[in-house]
DNA sequence: CAATGAGAAAAAATCGATTTACCGTGTTGG
DNA sequence: CCAACACGGTAAATCGATTTTTTCTCATTG
């Protein structure tokens, strides 16, 4: 008879492997599937775990293990749709590998995710996700960097390298929406976005900025980068209106932005589309069921992930070669918030 | 001199032993802090950590020790603004007190949350909060039961005797709307939601009707609660509208919903608040924003993980007692979607 | 002076798996 | 006929910590 362990109140291998009368090696072969068993004791195993209840305590396992199935993800918040569903897609897929996912927050702070991926190194995860707080030159990336652990980086990155990048294509995105704008005759522009985010936020602005130039060279493209926090923004934004500043668009290249300009507009009473257009980069669930429902650009969210985890598990399986860039497609949603400017905003009201 | 392991490549504890000239046990003691070690060798072996960069290996550690150092947590979604936060909340309290949240979403699948659940025993996590996919009578939380795991069910759950549970105080701010909404004049309100979130969605429902009779006997309370998704809520509430029905006031009893209902306004052309009021569970950063922005119920998500971690806590650290039921208040926005009513919408469309 | 005890550290057991080394047995080939 | 080898298994080493047990060294005491 297998006695169960006393301390934890579960069969450990040993508990199994005494109960069907083999060693513990010839259970851990069973419970892999390993061909060279007796058909004789394979039965005899299945049935002791059967009956014993048994599941294998996956920190023991990985702890002999060489490479632990744990995927670390380090993103900036959990509370954006963008993110979550982000962490969503990447659970899947790593669980659907036989890895457990491991999700953090840096909570937009370059000191909490070097801690966060010091902390992944100790745990000895195979791989890392990382979607870097501003781009692929932060000290977590140094960190990965030196003491070379697997990982790849997402979102918030330019092609690098020394490391795998998938992030969403805002160049051709930003030109895309560009294209629009000019479509619809606007002929001036705000484009406002974080500084901080260095990496895509150049690139969404180079995107724009070219396709505009290309497209319609009387283009006015006025730009509003605030340092590190949306407060600055929201203050720069302001002070932008107030100076009398009356483009026929707003273009946003980060979620938050949107929300920050559209508070904006509302302050002044100002209507969207007929006093001034919006779109955003990144949509979310309320965009298409308010007034006006808002234009934005959607990120493949389901493809990074998977671009993301492919390249992480080939690197994983020890596959070299060079840092490859990925840089899926993004999707625009022209919606109400876009209409063709009149000769732009009643001037004259101020707050 | 000591030989960093070959086979990971970070430095063990016998390492850093070996290169302090002292034995594996009396490295842990140090970094644990126990005073029985001589002043001589604690500066041995904290000169051996940092030549050697020596950090542990907490799954290694917490193989060996009783209660592992991990929370689990188990939330519906991702995706929600709602348990993004609440994952920040649970994770930051987690780590305050020297432990690792282990975050995992059911998708609002009760099968998968059984699986979680079972997958959470196996790592034999120290505790485990649970936002059940329904109520507190699901699987997960019958195996919870049956295991005798240690964990806290937080939102969408009752007051149980055999768990200890969290949720917002819905009745009462459900009280509260009605309140609201009759103090504004209206007398014919339609409440929305899902019925498979049993526990909660009757609590929300009983708390609104109990006042609004209470406050305004000819007050007219229709319900809607579809099933399981909101894909039947959407057509039942076309069909509610297309049948003739006119409230002048909607409230929502979860997020989803509350677009669902300002979708369905769109759709009819119905202008909120002039038409219909409008008033849902779960406050959004967008619904201060938008045109009219959106009056909402704003669950203490800080307390709820806060009281849950406390709790847990509390039992991790061998508290007996019977199960304590918390109910954290919450507050209410009454905002521009919600107005007097007029004597109806205009009736007669119909799409 | 031998016995006792306290203090500190080393040695060994432990956690629960995986992996390696090795051991019979029976088969095959040179 | 004996070495080589495949087969099926088991014992033991291992992963990297913690915890228990043992050992050793002094200092104290009857």
């Amino acid at each position: 008879m297998a006695v169960r362990a006393a301390r934890t109140g579960r069969p450990s291998i040993h508990d199994v492997a005494s109960h069907a009368g083999v060693s513990a090696a010839t259970v851990s072969k069973v419970m892999h599937g390993v061909t060279t068993v007796k058909p004789d004791n394979v039965r005899k195993v299945y049935a002791a775990v059967e009956t014993l209840g048994y599941r294998a305590d996956p920190l023991a396992s990985d702890l002999r293990r060489a490479k632990r199935r744990i995927i670390g993800a380090i993103v900036p918040e959990f509370e954006s749709e963008f993110f979550g569903s982000m962490i969503t897609e990447l659970e899947r897929s790593a669980e659907q590998r036989g890895y457990t996912l491991v999700a953090t927050s840096s909570r937009e702070s370059q000191d909490r995710e070097l801690e966060l991926i010091q902390r992944m190194q100790d745990w000895r995860v195979a791989g890392v996700i990382l979607a870097p707080v501003r781009d692929e030159h932060g000290p977590a990336a140094r960190f990965m960097r030196e003491n070379d652990m697997t990982g790849v980086l997402i979102d918030r990155v330019l092609a690098d390298d020394s490391f795998d990048t998938v992030s969403a294509d805002s160049a051709s995105a930003s030109a895309g929406v560009a294209a629009a704008l000019v479509e619809k005759g606007h002929r001036h522009v705000l484009v406002i976005g974080l500084g901080e985010q260095a990496a895509t936020v150049r690139a969404r602005l180079d995107g724009f900025k070219a396709a505009a130039i290309e497209l319609a060279p009387d283009m006015v493209t006025d730009i509003i980068l605030s340092e590190s926090d949306v407060g600055p923004l929201r203050g720069a934004l302001h002070d932008y209106f107030s100076k009398g500043s009356r483009p026929t668009a707003v273009y946003s290249l980060f979620a938050k932005g949107t929300l920050v300009a559209l508070s904006e507009f509302r302050r002044r009473g100002w209507r969207c589309p007929e006093d001034i257009s919006l779109v955003g980069f990144d949509d979310a669930e309320w965009m298409q069921v308010t007034w006006p429902t808002i234009a934005a650009v959607v990120q493949p969210v389901h493809s990074i992930a998977e671009q993301a985890m492919d390249v992480l598990f080939g690197r994983i399986a020890g596959y070299g070669g060079k840092p490859v860039a990925s840089l899926p497609k993004c999707q625009i949603l022209m919606r109400e918030s876009v209409g063709a400017p009149r000769h732009g905003p009643r001037a004259g009201e101020d707050s």
